[in-house]
DNA sequence: ACTGCATTTATGTATAGACATAATAACGCC
DNA sequence: GGCGTTATTATGTCTATACATAAATGCAGT
């Protein structure tokens, strides 16, 4: 019955109730672990999983205080296109459009931090939900990461499922935005060119190296959610 | 220098160099403390914090086991459009356009779990960057959950940062998308009727009665970015 | 074989005590 | 008063131990 989910329960219903108001600083782990009959470890915990939500911070010394403008931290679960196809129960196929070596463009030499006119393999790739266009990728990869040397069949898997399964774990940063389709764009996708389509570009790091930047289409009726 | 991260380093390391493989079982946290030279609850630290970025799978009884399809969680931190425009070195402000109490259309009524033809304040609102349009915000609020009873003055203060700072704190869900701007839309962000717009959609909940339903719209040239 | 119960086991969590660390606050010096 | 040094203090983390809990496994009885 006294578990640190209580505490945070309790903690989460004061600055609910306002009874610590945004701001303040709420008594030390000390003390509230004293008041709540457990461990100062409970406590800890309870007020670190606030702290990770963005609903307190901590600072040490200087105590913990209720956040003023509570940064919400939404969480998006980035799954693997495949999955998310079969998530609403249609079949998947995708489609390799291009794969070839090709000197990267400006903008993409930049974002991938590598030297401008280097070559690197360009993947073009269209992905179907249920035999129609559901996401139109175009990515590069660095050829330097992939592991045997050979570069692998992505007619049958499809190139981000591979590399999830066969390159190092990596770090990347994503963003999303909205333009507008260009001609080709449209074309693979079936649109009208002009059209909305929702972009997600990802780029994506080992520790050393840049592995691949992809660029992520999907046309009007795709919606990005967050978990609860 | 035998912290839990250290333990957590060590341990993302032989997932990355795949000296554990994907679905493979890792040796229980005991185990691992020994070898570690640490207490269990170190370990267990370590693990934990692998399991909650999605690189292991943990289970009771069942042990540890790296994932094989890692699902990426992303996490957003979403911002007060004042803040995010004060960040880009813009000066902030904002038009409320409309402020009355309106039906709620059919569509609204069923994402915010309300009866339909229930009344609802309604606020439209534009946001300024430099003088120029930002950001077009439409929102319903359910006037129960204001304390005081009384409708704030949202020309000084604008709406979703009076919320946050004077609301419980609440949950809720959002969700992105691409879209065209209709004709009312685009006026308002000075851009050509079907230009693509990022929409924000946001439904925030008491943990008993809905909060607000924000309908958010930002023209070409944002983007929405993850944290590392 | 099959079903249901008991056993075993790995993770989940709680605890008291200790030391580490960062940052404020207090002090003393010029 | 202003500035640098030291003391204080709240959080951060580690340890060892204990018990809780979920779930897979094995056993027994039908």
């Amino acid at each position: 019955m006294t578990g640190w989910e209580d505490v945070r329960t309790e903690v989460l219903r004061r600055i609910r109730a306002r009874e610590w108001a945004p701001g303040a600083v709420i008594p030390g782990e000390e003390a509230l672990a004293v008041e709540f009959g457990v461990a100062r470890a409970t406590v800890n915990r309870a007020l670190r999983d606030l702290a990770e939500a963005g609903l307190l911070e901590r600072r040490r010394k200087a105590g913990t205080r209720v956040a003023v403008l509570p940064v919400r931290k939404a969480t998006l679960e980035i799954s693997i296109i495949r999955q998310e196809v079969e998530a609403r129960g249609e079949s998947y196929s995708h489609r390799v459009l291009t794969q070839r070596m090709e000197v990267v463009p400006m903008a993409v030499a930049l974002r991938m931090g590598v030297a401008a006119g280097m070559r690197l393999l360009f993947v073009e790739t269209l992905h179907l939900a249920g035999g129609r266009p559901f996401a139109h990728e175009v990515r590069w990869l660095n050829p330097g990461v992939l592991p045997g040397g050979g570069i692998p069949d992505f007619g049958a898997v499809s190139a981000n499922e591979w590399l999830v399964q066969n390159v190092a774990y990596t770090i990347g940063d994503i963003a999303f935005s909205a333009e507008a389709a260009s001609r080709e764009e449209a074309a693979a996708l079936a649109l009208a060119e002009g059209a909305p389509v929702f972009v997600t570009e990802r780029m994506t790091w080992t520790a050393e190296a840049p592995i691949t930047f992809v660029r992520l289409l999907h046309g009007p009726g795709y919606r990005l959610r967050t978990m609860v």
